[in-house]
DNA sequence: ATGCCGGGCGAAGCCCGA
């Protein structure tokens, strides 16, 4: 069962990218960021075209998550637990049943958090610890549990071009990468890391000063893992080339493979 | 280099992303 994630920055404008990509890569379940639109103005038939169901939570302008899976989705749930007066769509989870142990899986943006000296980074680092604490639940419930997203954070030396380069920047503040650090230190599992030691392999390339050309890029898209669900890991890989695509969106698919 | 792209909104120029 193969299972992307992809922040795709805006799915009407990436339409056709996202589509070539469905069908070329044709995931069984794919994780989608930054939509960017209200579920009325979802591409729903294009999409359910190639064989998807999808379960939204969608915004205006801002943010909007989605999943899309071939196979039946069940238990919705939108929205991070842990804040009632949160309106930003950054969250949403579902239960993918298969031949073998159901997936819990979850597409999930977490905020940016610039500029640091803003209440921008203390809802990133609230966000991140409802995070924290919500899947500290779903680990309870000792399922195959996939959290995919992008999540903001920059978590080692080794995950960006230019370490001093982001300095200071909510990316690669110290506050953020305990945030990420503490949901990991949960017993999740990084899925590009279980499978890759080399170094300098990203996810995000800025559309500006030639980022991608320079291949100055940062590793920001996850995909985590209870051990139920890392047990049954086989492999999992960053999608780089579609960051070459036309029109591309600055982030790349991630996507693992499990076992059925 | 905190805006050099790119998208949304909405119809010019600002807000936002990372």
């Amino acid at each position: 069962m193969k299972i992307v994630t992809w922040n795709v920055n805006s799915l009407n404008a990436r339409l056709p990218v996202v589509l070539q990509y469905l069908r070329q890569s044709r995931p069984d379940v794919a994780l989608l960021q930054e939509t960017k639109c209200v579920d009325e103005k979802f591409p729903a038939g294009e999409i359910e075209d190639l064989g998807y169901n999808l379960a939204l939570n969608g915004q205006k302008t801002y943010n909007g998550v989605a999943i899309l899976s071939k196979r039946p989705i069940e238990d919705v749930r939108r929205g991070l637990p842990g804040d009632e007066a949160d309106d930003q769509a950054r969250y949403i989870e579902a239960l993918i049943p298969t031949s073998a142990a159901p997936v819990r899986v979850a597409s999930v943006y977490a905020p940016n958090g610039n500029p640091p000296d803003s209440p921008k980074l203390a809802y990133k680092l609230n966000w991140l610890h409802r995070l924290r604490r919500h899947a500290g639940n779903l680990l309870k419930q000792e399922e195959s549990l996939v959290l995919g997203g992008d999540l903001n954070v920059i978590l080692t030396d080794d995950d960006v071009h230019d370490p001093a380069a982001w300095e200071g920047d909510a990316l690669f503040l110290p506050q953020s990468i305990n945030g990420l650090r503490a949901i990991l230190n949960l017993g999740l599992t990084d899925a590009y890391r279980a499978c890759h030691s080399e170094p300098h392999r990203y996810t995000f390339w800025d559309y500006q000063r030639g980022a991608w050309a320079k291949d100055h890029g940062i590793r920001i898209d996850y995909l985590l893992l209870s051990p139920q669900a890392a047990d049954r890991l086989k492999a999992c890989e960053i999608d780089k080339q579609v960051r070459g695509w036309e029109k591309p969106s600055d982030h790349v698919p991630v996507w693992l493979e499990i076992e059925e």
